[in-house]
DNA sequence: CCTGAAAAGGTGTACGT
DNA sequence: ACGTACACCTTTTCAGG
């Protein structure tokens, strides 16, 4: 049984230009595509629809706004009941200070990527929120010295 | 001395607004932060010129290109010297496998997410090319479940 | 599934406050 | 530094191939 995407490759391009430039008109993708507006707008709606294109964003320089520390997380839940999981990542989504938050194989565990102002507030968001949501067994932080490559996401 | 960033508080909503919405209109824009469209316009403007926005993006479901395969790999190098770490960098610069790299404190290791179609591509990366990137000691692979937030980055 | 044209909606500039 | 007005451009919708 064959995974048909049901993404031809008018999408793929479509997709490429707009993950270089989320906020590309949609006459300036069809130019680059070879469409008119119209089947760009169409195609486009209809990726956002199937989930393949989840949003858009700007993109942000942390350092500028004085976000300045960036820490990974590895966090291990006590139990691992789909309860705890869900209850655990509801509150994740609703802190600012966690960017990146990924569900790993294995011991069932989290690894965020946390993003604050000082080492100060990191602290405050380890005490102050992480390890008050229920079911935080561990926590380990990884500090990172800089960031050596950042491409959002893959493109061939 | 005090860090006046000079970005003031409509800014901030400015950024959160297209953090979440990266293609909001300008005229939306306005209504959000109750101002009219021309200086909202002006102030992403100067955001932009200011590499506090430094682009948009379009965040795509990558399994939907195709890459389906996300693996955190960290690397130890055998020897942490500067020349080590900079033939390293730019090996992994030149890898599009890679999408994200940091360089860790500690054991002054590297953190990546390598991004695959397949295990089996994954597996050829690693043999045919991580491992033989000169200094590399020691490697090892993590595999996530799923993504459970992804911003790209942190809002004031 | 595409094009093309017309209606609706958004943008950018100039100027006034 | 913000708002309004207006000309211009972009998006959306719909008829037709």
């Amino acid at each position: 049984m064959m995974d048909t995407t049901n993404t031809d490759d008018l999408d793929k391009r479509i997709l490429r230009a707009i993950a270089k430039n989320g906020r590309i008109s949609v006459q300036a993708l069809g130019d680059s595509v070879g469409l008119s507006p119209s089947p760009v707008a169409r195609r486009l709606k209809r990726l956002e629809e199937r989930g393949i294109v989840t949003g858009y964003s700007a993109m942000i320089d942390e350092t500028a706004l004085g976000f300045g520390v960036s820490v990974f997380v590895s966090v291990k839940l006590d139990r691992q009941i789909d309860d705890a999981l869900q209850a655990f990542e509801k509150a994740i989504l609703a802190f600012p200070e966690v960017v990146d938050c990924w569900l790993m194989t294995g011991n069932r565990d989290y690894l965020l990527r946390v993003v604050t102002r000082s080492m100060a507030e990191f602290e405050k968001f380890l005490v102050g929120s992480l390890t008050k949501v229920k079911g935080v067994a561990e926590i380990e932080s990884s500090i990172p010295l800089r960031r050596v490559k950042q491409t959002g996401s893959r493109t061939p």
